[in-house]
DNA sequence: AAAATTTCGTACAATATTGTCTTAAATATA
DNA sequence: TATATTTAAGACAATATTGTACGAAATTTT
């Protein structure tokens, strides 16, 4: 469904959602420790969204990553577009090729009218599930993430 | 979302059901060519499907495969826990460890409830889609499959 | 200014997935 | 029975994904 890096990006961002403080930044070293998954994979993944503007990332010592923005305005949504890209949301579920965007609806394949309606809720609770939702939506967040 | 191998037998299986001759097989050879994959590589897949009973297959001249029963009751799902197993439609959508099947309903993600109401509608769209809907349902079947 | 810390960027390495090749086994036909 | 055809099975190879290492750049502290 989403690629293993997708997953950590997302636990990573809900990470510093729940663990944010105004003005400081958080260590790869201190996310991939509490979050268990490799450091250098983490930061490679860090960077990516840093570079999308996701996050802001400063060197040097206190230096880290922290949200770019409210955690209210960035969704699962931005985060899958911004590491596995929109493929998931959009490519014809069963791969035949004659579900190619522009085709007329009678040219698409039997499945397509059903896989649509589904792959567009599945869209939607993407675009709708914000950061935020899980720093205030549960009592202990940092369960959310443990392994 | 499905692993190619998957759509790739997804694909084959539509091609055998629609193309089928009461009593003849089609070989690989044949099949790849049209479906324009890999002949090794489906061979492969096609031999999965054997193991699991939804094909049928006879060596030597004029072998090949053949549905081993009613395309009716071949559905996607089927095609899809033979291959890639059934992971896809029962994991948690991003990972999270909190959301395994054992946890009360309270101590699961925030995203949890949603994510799941479309799952159940992704699963049963998979469930309900037979492969003689594809052979059925379209004029031109093989334009179904053709790349 | 020097040293320490920590991200950035690139190159490298391991693993999983996807694809290929070869030989053996089974079946049909001559 | 011999030969041709075609799947079965497993070893091998290429590619994509995932993970690691290391030097460079930036920032803070001393």
């Amino acid at each position: 469904m989403l690629s293993n890096t997708c997953k950590y990006g997302i636990r990573a961002v809900i990470y510093l959602a729940v663990n944010q403080i105004e003005g400081k930044k958080i260590g790869i070293k201190k996310i991939s420790e509490e979050l268990t998954l490799p450091a250098p994979f983490l930061g490679k993944i860090l960077q990516m969204l840093a570079k999308k503007k996701m996050l802001a990332s400063t060197k040097g010592p206190n230096g880290g990553f922290s949200l770019a923005k409210d955690a209210e305005d960035i969704t699962l949504f931005d985060i899958v577009e911004a590491i596995d890209g929109t493929d998931v949301f959009e490519q014809c579920m069963i791969g035949l090729k004659i579900c190619e965007d522009d085709k007329s609806k009678e040219e698409k394949c039997p499945f397509h009218e059903k896989s649509s309606v589904v792959r567009t809720k599945f869209y939607n609770a993407f675009k709708q599930q914000t950061v935020k939702d899980f720093s205030t939506g549960i009592k202990n967040a940092d369960e959310i993430l443990t392994f």
